[in-house]
DNA sequence: GAAATAGTTGACCGATCGGTACAGTTGAAC
DNA sequence: GTTCAACTGTACCGATCGGTCAACTATTTC
């Protein structure tokens, strides 16, 4: 019974559009309406405050990129060429983003994460959630790595903490220099941090 | 002519506390002039705007720190140890903020890049000078380490943009875990990238 | 078709934002 | 000791912030 709406989704999708692209103080709830189409009492509807919303876009941003992370980091792939893979679509994605609007954005988790961390617990304990479960794609991938009798230089969880850190430095980095290319970086040291000779120019198939 | 004062260090010293324990938009114009003790007549008579205050106070703010890190990186000392110092330092200023605040604050200068980095490309512009100059002190070191017959696993300015993307994105995870420890795995991450063993626990002196 | 419920609307709130105006006070230079 | 610029204090501005509220409309269920 009563009517039925997508008033709320397109606030979530509104919300994950302009804080990505400019930050979460620097964006405002009626911001947001306009953007979505929705009116300010509708807003309040659907969310019981603006910190309610952003949680609820990023879990619904994770939703909506979980089936690429579980296709790039197929089982059936190699799992070097996954985070080959994955680095090339983290690259693509952002330059798609550049080309669109103009500047890098950055990792969308650890935009909020930094600006909030200190001031809003749940908000960071979320951003923290999606670092752990992006690291487990990471964990996946060198254990068969590893399996494939290729000897890591450190064990399998650190090592995917180094990756994960140095992704995310070098989209601060990106971002600061508002250039995408900074990102071609990432698989390069991504070898040099799993002590892989870099073989050849193009993905290893066999 | 006219009476002297030191309200504008004491702004400028306010706003890099505040800033880089909350965050550029958290953190208001009156907060910055209540803690410096400041009237806001007085703030406007320093500084034309909010956002050239924030120039001045990272600009203060990295004239107060380089001092520490020539001394880290004094040629003097051997370019391995320099790095291991940097790490240790690094650890150890955030572990003091963690103690004081309550939370790990992270790179201030990156923290301010992401948040404002779509927004204000003055401060992007000029938070990406820091990083290069940060970087002219880590190439200068691996320099001086390939000079000692080391190979490293690439060139010395690929080597020393991954590292400072490696300490950025660990800056990043250990503000979102809030956990100062996640610090530690700067200097395994760092040599893992030079692909130089791991030697003794110890630095190694001569 | 009546009732109940889900969603919409626009006016409105107090607080705070960055910034302004300007008279008043101080102290160094001469 | 006068002068003048440097600094301080206070009151105030319009805009915007996140959030509230009650009346209203549409739709589904029975």
């Amino acid at each position: 019974m009563g009517r039925t709406s997508d008033a709320r989704e397109r606030l979530l999708q509104s919300a994950i559009d302009l804080i990505w692209t400019n930050s979460y103080a620097a964006v405002g709830v009626d911001q947001i309406c306009e953007r979505a189409g929705v009116k300010k009492g509708s807003f309040y509807h659907f969310f019981p405050s603006k910190t309610e919303l952003a949680l609820a876009a990023y879990d619904a941003h994770w939703e909506s990129i979980q089936p690429h992370l579980d296709a790039i980091f197929s089982p059936l792939v190699p799992p070097l060429e996954r985070i080959e893979r994955w680095c090339h679509a983290l690259y693509e994605h952002q330059k798609e983003l550049y080309d669109r609007y103009g500047c890098v954005c950055g990792c969308p988790y650890a935009n909020v994460g930094t600006e909030l961390g200190t001031r809003d617990d749940r908000i960071r304990a979320r951003v923290g959630d999606y670092f752990d479960r992006f690291q487990r794609y990471l964990e996946s991938a060198l254990r068969d790595l590893t399996a494939e009798g290729i000897t890591l230089s450190a064990g399998v969880k650190v090592t995917a903490q180094s990756i994960l850190s140095c992704e995310l430095g070098l989209l601060v980095r990106a971002k600061v220099a508002n250039d995408p290319e900074v990102l071609r970086e990432l698989m390069p040291s991504v070898l040099r941090l799993l002590a892989v000779a870099p073989s050849s120019p193009t993905i290893s198939t066999p």
